[in-house]
Order: structure tokens, then sequence, then C-alpha cells
RNA sequence: CGGGCCGUAGCGCAGUCUGGUAGCGCGACUGGUUUGGGACCAGUAGGUCGGUGGUUCGAAUCCACUCGGCCCGACCA
């Protein structure tokens, strides 16, 4: 391929919009261009390096016996009703809906398990037939929040998303492990520094899950692990040790103490010398959304500690949770902010707790009255019992849950994500084989989703420097270029297209740049682009000389002309 | 959803406070000279100043509304 017959716009300044290093080199190199928040135009050469992931991808998946699909990405409500999920999507605002002619509700995919569920239902009526896992490539639409990072965060993204349908869990329990190969092997393949971390499974919903993260510092993760253990997890879904805190002693007589002004953990320290932030519990009020109803619901945890809203909501069973507004706090407990507690709490506002109150004596809390804080109340006899259960965020430094050495902490770019669905989605929709038995059994389900457009954005966070991106070879747009500086002169261009020549019949998948730039704009757009291995041919092309270059790294190296195949081959480990 | 900021030429920006002929750099185009680090010279084109309404003799500039976009926060009881 010639560069001059592609389009190319490359361009000097950073986009204004462009905050982390992939979306401003992507954006710079004119292989993403936005169209509207969240929404991007893939160029040529873009377009480039996402075909050719998506084909590691195909060929991983395949190799375990996945089959390739084409679903509708237009859904009509109905298959998001049968599945209960309608409501919560739309509730999250997260779908993009609409309506047709008609006025019926449609949407526009953000996810496929319906889809594919239905489809699978419709022609496997068998035991004999399974296991069957189909997977497809295409856009898919969110409706974020808060679209952001280039190709990081996109309201229409490309993800390839694949379904497994088994008899029984042992079944399941095999395609997840497939799977989980095929996902280590591509993400290999492309280079990538990544790590298999425990995950919340979210709104998809179901039981075990792991995220595949690419570990850099602009990701919108965190996860926590122990080099010792292999532990590695989600902060959403990561446990730790609990820290330890001063014991209260043997329970005393509650006390109610005027505490004016005094709202926050850290001014009540203040206030009570002596009572540490891990011997008081603080009662955060949640505003917790379900399916038909929504209330206020107290939540307590100790001082030193913070509240994990996903294990919340997973607790809860809920849609959705988020802090009660002052006047929510007010309407439930009638005090100001700042002086809830489970103290002379209504008794319409349920009462959870984390498990580190449990058997805790002699606690520092607020009894809902304004400017009173009450000393030494004990749970189960001062106010009711809590239900108590796992709330607790884990924190860098707590120790590991399976080794017990500090906990370290990472950023990460959730890039893959796998899930042991079980039969969720099945008997919600009524998607059953018969078994042989003779009778109808829900299919054993598990779904697993690959970001086929953040993965290469991800590896360009990965793979850049200050000069531009230095894409890995399996997914660069070409692995090499051939460069001729001076398209003007005769022995340039023939030297150019020999090598050019040479290296695609050695199977290289080569470029010539032959476009009439002036040399110094030359290197400069190659680097930029980021081809592993450039070839640049100028003034000494006469002499049978050009000057060969390993992008990572900047290595440049004068060469003769002969030794170019053999020099780019072993550049790219062939 | 809150809080902050920004919409002026393809891109990056100044001009707005203090109303009075719409500017700069890069890019683009033409001609010429160049060809090893985003070349140089000369010239050219390109903007309903996001939109609507208002104030005014006069609005990019002031006011209101609106539409886009960006950033921050989603943890305090």
């Amino acid at each position: 391929m010639r560069l001059s017959q592609i389009l190319i716009s490359t361009l000097r300044d950073d986009p204004a919009d462009a905050e982390i290093p992939s979306h401003k080199l992507l954006a710079r190199a004119g292989l993403i261009v936005k169209t509207a928040a969240g929404v991007y135009t893939f160029a040529p050469l873009m377009w480039r390096v996402v075909r050719k992931f998506a084909q590691i991808v195909r060929e991983e998946l395949d190799r375990e016996g996945a089959n390739e699909v084409m679903l509708p990405i237009l859904q009509p409500k109905e298959l998001w009703v049968s599945s209960g999920r309608w409501d919560r999507y739309v509730n999250d605002g997260i779908m993009f809906t609409l309506k047709d002619r008609k006025g019926s509700d449609m949407c526009l995919g953000p996810t496929h398990e319906e889809v594919m569920t239905a489809y699978v239902n419709a022609q496997v009526n068998s035991y004999k037939q399974l296991p069957v896992n189909c997977y497809q490539i295409q856009d898919k639409f969110r409706d974020e929040i808060r679209p952001r990072f280039g190709l990081m965060r996109g309201r229409e993204f490309i993800m390839m998303d694949a379904y497994s349908f088994d008899a029984d869990q042992a079944g399941l329990d095999e395609a997840y492990q497939k799977m989980r190969r095929a996902y280590c092997r591509i993400f290999e393949r492309c280079g990538l520094e990544y790590t298999v971390v425990q995950a919340d499974s979210g709104a998809i919903g179901g039981a075990g899950s792991e995220e595949f993260m690419v570990l850099a510092d602009s990701g919108e993760d965190s996860i926590l692990f122990c080099r010792d253990s292999g532990y590695a997890a989600n902060v959403e879904k990561a446990t730790s040790r609990l820290p330890d805190a001063p014991a209260g002693g043997e329970p005393l007589p509650m006390e109610q103490i005027a505490t004016p002004d005094v709202r926050t953990v850290a001014q009540l320290e203040a206030f009570f010398p002596g009572w540490t932030a891990g011997r008081m519990a603080k009662t955060v009020l949640y505003h917790v959304t379900w399916k038909n109803k929504a209330r206020v619901v107290a939540v307590m945890m100790r001082g030193d500690l913070e509240v994990n809203e996903v294990k919340l909501a997973n607790a809860l069973d809920a849609l959705a949770v988020r802090l009660a507004t002052d006047d929510e706090i007010r309407a439930a407990t009638g005090a100001e902010v700042g002086f809830a507690g489970p103290v002379a709490l209504p008794e319409e506002v349920p009462l959870l707790a984390d498990e580190s109150l449990q058997g805790r004596t002699n606690l520092l809390t607020g009894c809902n009255r304004t400017g009173y804080h009450c000393l030494n109340v004990n749970l189960g006899r001062d106010c009711r019992q809590p239900s108590f259960k796992d709330l607790r965020t884990a924190r860098q430094g707590e120790g590991c849950p399976l080794s017990g050495r500090p906990l370290e902490q990472a950023r990460g770019i959730e890039v893959g994500h796998i899930f042991k669905l079980g039969t969720k989605y099945s008997k919600a929709m009524g998607a059953t084989f018969m078994d042989q038995g003779g009778k109808p059994q829900p299919f054993v389900m598990g779904c697993y989703g690959i970001g086929v457009s953040r993965t290469p954005a991800a590896a360009v966070e990965q793979n850049h420097d200050d000069k531009g991106i230095v894409w890995p070879a399996s997914i660069a747009p070409f692995e090499c270029v051939v460069a001729m500086l001076d398209p003007q002169r005769a022995e340039q261009v023939m030297l150019g297209a020999r090598l050019y020549a040479e290296l695609r019949e050695a199977g290289v998948d080569v470029c010539l740049d032959d476009r009439a730039l002036s040399p110094g704009a030359k290197f400069k757009d190659n680097e930029l682009l980021g081809f592993p291995v450039q070839v640049f041919v100028g003034r000494k092309a006469g002499d049978g000389q050009v000057e060969f270059l390993v992008r990572r790294g900047m290595q440049k190296s004068e060469c003769a002309a002969g030794e170019v195949k053999a020099r780019v081959l072993a550049a790219l480990g062939r």
C-alpha cells in the first residue's frame, strides 16, 4: 500500500479536548476524529488497527470452538422486558431508546445477552446440541454519564461479546476456562502488560467474574493486588483483612453528650480526645432504588473505614444507590446532617452495618438529634440489631485476604471481562433445552466481552513516547514503512520500490511512504504514526545504503539495502 | 445529577473586563526556490464570532434563554 493513496492527516498540536496520551496521540495522528461526544470516526489507518485486533480475537476464539455471528443492534423493548433489564437500563439512563413509526419502543443494544439468548433458545432444543458458544464483534451503544478519554469511554464503541450455553455448571466452568485462556492469548499477542482481577459483575449480573486489566496510570479502575499470593481484585470487589481498632471493653451505660456543630468523624476525634475513628460508627444514609420502590437506608461503618457502594447495592439487590440528600437525611432521621445514628432511628428506616462493627462495644455514634452524639452505644442494646454485611472498601496497605501482606494499588483499563452468568437470563427468559430425562432445563450461561476499540487505545496508553505512538507490531496499521525521503529522485524511488516489493514478498505487512513531504516532515509523521519498523531511503540510496529505525527506543542505524529484509524480519521477531 | 469552564477560519488561540473596520500562529491553495528533522520567499482564499431574543445609533464584546463541548465531584454524616 502506498501512503500517498491513504487519507492521512496528522496535526501539529494536540487537540484541546484530549487529556490522556492515547487520546492526544490518536487524535493528533488523525487516527480518530470526534463526531459527537463519545462518538468517533475511525480513519483508514486506525481501522486497519481495529481490524487487526479483531482478527486476533477471532482467531483465538475460533480456536476454542466459538462461532462468530451477526446480531441486530436495533432491538425491541419486549426482549429487554423479558429479561427484566428494561427498567434497570432505562432507570440508569444508560440505554439509547427510541420509538419506531408505529410508536413501539426500541433500543440500541448496549450489550447482547437478550438477543443471543433468544436466538440460541429458538435454535437449540436438546442437550445433544450443547455446548454452544457464539460471539459477535459490533458497535454497542451506551449513553455514558460522562464519555471521555477518546476511545476509552465512548457512547458508541466496538465490542466483542461472546455467550456460552451449557447443560450444567461443569460445562460452564469448562467454557469459562476456555475463554479465559483465549483472552490471555489475545492480550499476550498484542504485547500488552495486563493482569486478571476478580471483579464485580455489575449490571450484567451473575456469579463469578474476572476482568482483564491493562495497567496504565490513566486507567479508570483501581485494582488491589498482592505479589505474594497472586490475589488481585477490582476495588469494587476487593476484600482485605480488617485493620485493627482499639477494643471497646465491657459494655458501659450509654451517654448522650451535646456536640454542637460537630458533624464529621475528624471533628468528633478532636472533640472527644481518646475516641479514635476506629471506636466510632458513622451512619451514612443512602437513597436506594429498587425495581418497584425507593427508600432511604441507614448504613453503619466503622469510623476509620469507607463504604463501598457497589457492595452496598449488591447487598440490597438494588438497581442503584446514592448518598441521600440533606433533605432526605432530615426527613429520615429528624436531625440535621452530621448527627445520624442507630439510636432512636425511626423504625421505617432499614439499618445495615458493615461486618467491621460486629461484636464491637461502646461505640461513639450519632443519635438522630441535632447537636448530640452518644458514647458507649452497644448495638442491639441501645438500638436495633443491624443486619451485618461486607460493605467495606478495601484499601492499599491493608492485609491481603490470602497472605496477609500489604495490598498494593494500581490503575487499570478494563479491556476484557468474563462472567459466569449461570441461569439468570435463561430462567428469566424461559430459555431451556431438553435434558436426558426429557425435562426442560435452563441453559447455564457465560458471557465474555472485549473492548475492541478500547484495547488499541489501551495499547497506545502503554506504548508511546514523546514522539508519538509505538504500536505493538501485531496491531500496528503496518508493521513496516519504507519511506523515500525525496520521491523526486529516481534512485530513491527505485530502491524504495525494490525494498517494498521484497518485504511484501517476505510476508511483511509493509507500506511505501511515497508522499511528497520534506524529509523532516516525513520523519516526524512516521514517528507519530508509530510504525514499528521504519526504513528510510535517502541520500545514500545511490550507494545502496538506507537508514533503519526500530521505533521502540528509536534505535537508528545505517543498513545495506541487501540486509534490509533480514533486519526487518528480525526486528519483527520472525 | 450537581459545581466550574469554554464555544471566534480546518487545527491551536488572542480580542470580551472597558461596545465602534474580526486578528495571530499552524494548516490549505497558487507561483518560485528547496529536499536529512514538521523548509524558505511572494501572493491568495477562508469566519452568519454556536443559536435565538433583548439592550444600544452601533454587539464577538452587555443581558436573558437555548444548544453544543470540556473538566471536577460523585464518599461527607
